[in-house]
DNA sequence: GAACGGCTCTTTTTT
DNA sequence: AGAGCCGTTC
């Protein structure tokens, strides 16, 4: 290895970048001569595109830059976790453990939220912010909208205004498409065209609101370091402490990034963005394509475009069909892709009768597939939404087969945790108004007006504290209030990290038994969420971390699979992004499902969903199975009713790409081995016949 | 006037 | 399982 470390820049040293194929070679190696134009790099599914983006932050290390002085912008922060791993494995193969301290140095590497949140506090004094700031996220915000509507009188009962939920999403898209109210409505939510004039008056208060409570909402950690950055001798400043910049996914950022990133590097030197346009799947965040096409041009001197097109990870088969479902795109930029790993076994299309047999059609499949040697962790069930697998989880579990899902519910959306962390997050913010109003509720005897009554009293004392002693509650939350004040007063004064959580959960016990009948499991929840509260280093690290990353799986486990432990994986589409399993199965691939009768508003909303299904499968290594269920059981109706309807197979595989799928039917016909035998097609009410008997 | 219990309806995707 | 609505209770 010394040999290595000490043999001059430019000399055979460069073998780590031997395993790379040209055009990924072109991308690591890009501006060594010194002249370091922008570089935008298209790189399909598959292509190698996390592994060309290490390997150029290593060659960048390994020749001499800063790792300190390098932005790495990353869609999240497992993405982030992952590259760094990269990094530093491929900079050990050319210097030796030196690497590892090398790439301790690469802080700067996260979301664009987390870093925004990061840069903000470090320049809250010079942008007139409040350094103790605390984060809201979705949820909070759509309380603090509704809070503010109240407040205005735009919730009567008869005016139907739109619910909170939408006003933050209208509100949220205005802000990072940086466009007015009139446009975003006539464009994504014509229905609430007429609102124009409230809406605005309404986030106009939201804003003084946030401001008042010294709460950001997501928008705001990419507004205020836009807004910072508009100012040039800010972004100046903060610009000058990069060598160089990159950012993965750039196809799903929005405008804001991109002005941020424009700001922070005008003349784009430095600057690397690496995306695929045929993954585009964020525009109900206001991801912008037009971001990642009009990069190039966005600089004095153009910027230089590296295409990766060869797959590495699914066999020509499982491409050959993904291939046909984006070639009916209706507009597309990049290429098709190509490989060189060939298979005879074409992709499923597995047709069942319904979600049930899905679900023991999904389960089998697994368990014979992990007989063969295929872990579990090398399967993955991809779902539209987050509820589709509602079916399956319930046959996994009844089967003992262990799952982790992604996307969707996380635990920290439930209310008891929730409730907790709103605690910690008044104590670190008095003056949040959505984590009050949460705290104070979950006293009996206490409402929304003896809430609002208490912030009253602290906002006129001197202390917030004090404040808090000084008002009379009424006389029948006497029972919980004074502990109520000591915990306040105990938190605020003296910072025991991580016990302050324990302290919180013994005070909030009593209220999660009286508040919940499952009270057993919530409280285990808690305690994992102590677990992962000694992880940080302080309350307020804790809670930014926790808003702007929140732990992926769901609670209805018994905590978090051991890493040693294999199990299925259950994830969104979106949340399958950048990732890969040797094994793929694609339930509801039915019109209504994929795409969602949700998304079909519009032909961009239809393109979006088209690209989905493309996601979904480009993830298929060796095998892909694509799931059809034939009918759908109607909701709200009593359980087991037989109200369905007919569902067929999704609009995005159409009959002349069949040829490219095998064909098949689940259960098999009766008579082969594993089939069952059709079940008489009759309804038998067993509940009444019992009731029957006793009459 | 404020709080609360019971009712119905609905549930895309995420930082 | 949550949110909104409405009638009842303190």
């Amino acid at each position: 290895m010394s040999e290595i470390i000490d043999s001059p820049p430019g000399s055979e040293a460069v073998d780590h970048l031997d395993r790379l194929n040209p055009a990924q070679r072109a991308a690591v190696e890009h501006g060594e001569g010194g002249i370091a134009e922008p570089l935008l790099v298209i790189a399909g599914a598959g292509s190698g595109k996390t592994d060309t983006l290490a390997h150029r932050v290593a060659h960048l290390i390994v020749k001499g830059a800063d790792p300190r002085r390098i932005l790495l912008m990353t869609f999240s922060r497992r993405a982030a976790a992952e590259m760094k791993n990269r990094v530093e494995r491929i900079a050990r193969r050319v210097m030796g453990e030196k690497a590892a301290t090398l790439t301790e140095g690469l802080t700067w590497a996260g979301t664009f939220h987390a870093i925004g949140a990061r840069v903000l506090r470090d320049y809250a004094l010079e942008i007139g912010l409040d350094p103790a700031f605390t984060i809201h996220d979705r949820e909070d915000s759509a309380d603090l909208m509704n809070l503010v509507r109240h407040e205005l009188g735009l919730s009567g009962a008869d005016s139907r205004f739109p619910t909170k939920g939408t006003c933050l999403a209208i509100y949220s898209r205005a802000v990072n498409m940086q466009a007015d109210i009139a446009p975003v409505l006539a464009r994504h939510f014509p229905w609430c065209a007429g609102w124009a004039e409230e809406l605005k008056r309404l986030f106009a208060a939201y804003v003084e609101a946030k401001q008042a409570q010294n709460v950001l909402d997501y928008d705001d950690l990419l507004l205020w370091w836009a807004q910072m950055c508009a100012e040039p001798s800010m972004a100046a400043h903060l610009g000058s402490r990069f060598d160089h910049i990159l950012v993965d996914e750039y196809q799903d950022t929005n405008r804001l990034q991109a002005a941020i990133l424009l700001a922070l590097k005008p003349e784009g030197r430095g600057l690397t963005v690496v995306g695929d346009d045929a993954q585009s799947i964020y525009s109900f965040r206001a991801a912008e394509v037009r971001n990642i096409l009009d990069f190039p041009r966005s600089f004095p001197v153009p910027a230089r475009i590296v295409t990766l097109d060869r797959n590495y990870r699914s066999t020509d088969t499982i491409l050959d069909a993904a291939n046909r479902v984006i070639g009916e795109a209706a507009e597309r930029f990049t290429k098709d892709l190509w490989t060189e790993r060939r298979s005879h076994e074409k992709p499923e299309l597995v047709s069942v009768r319904d979600e049930a047999d899905q679900a023991q059609f999904v389960a089998a499949s697994v368990l014979a597939a992990r007989e063969e040697g295929i872990a579990l962790k090398s399967q993955a069930v991809l779902i539209r939404a987050a509820h589709h697998s509602g079916p399956l989880e319930v046959e996994l579990t009844r089967r003992n087969i262990p799952f982790v899902k992604f996307g969707g519910l996380k635990f920290l959306d439930s209310a008891h945790v929730k409730d907790v962390l709103a605690v910690l997050r008044f104590a670190e913010n008095p003056k949040d108004r959505v984590a009050a109003f949460r705290v104070m509720q979950l006293m009996p005897g206490i409402g929304p007006s003896a809430a609002a009554a208490a912030m009253g009293a602290m906002a006129m004392a001197l202390d917030p504290v004090l404040g808090l002693q000084v008002y009379r509650a009424p006389a029948r939350a006497q029972e919980h209030w004074p502990a109520f004040v000591d915990l306040f007063a105990e938190l605020r004064s003296k910072r025991a990290w991580p016990s302050d959580l324990e302290r919180v959960r013994l005070w909030y016990e009593p209220h999660l038994e009286r508040r919940h009948e499952d009270a057993t499991s919530r409280h285990a929840d808690l305690v994992q969420l102590e677990q992962i509260a000694s992880g940080y280093a302080s309350r307020e690290r804790f809670l930014t971390e926790l808003t702007l990353d929140p732990p992926d799986a769901t609670s209805d486990e018994a905590g978090p699979p051991h890493l040693d432990e294999d199990y299925l994986i259950l994830s969104t589409i979106h949340s399958a992004k950048g990732q890969e399993w040797t094994k793929v199965f694609i339930l509801n691939a039915v019109d209504g499902c994929i795409p969602s009768d949700l998304a079909v508003g519009t032909k961009e909303e239809v393109e979006e969903e088209r690209r989905l299904l493309y996601v979904a499968m480009t993830r298929a290594r060796d095998s892909l199975h694509v799931v059809t269920p034939q009918r759908f059981f109607v909701h709200g109706q009593a359980a087991r009713g037989d109200r369905h309807v007919y569902a067929s197979r999704s609009r995005f595989i159409s009959a002349d790409m069949l040829d490219r799928f095998a064909r098949l039917s689940w259960p098999p016909p009766s008579g082969e081995a594993g089939g069952r035998a059709p079940r008489p097609d009759v309804q038998v009410d067993l509940k009444a016949r019992m009731r029957g008997m006793w009459r």
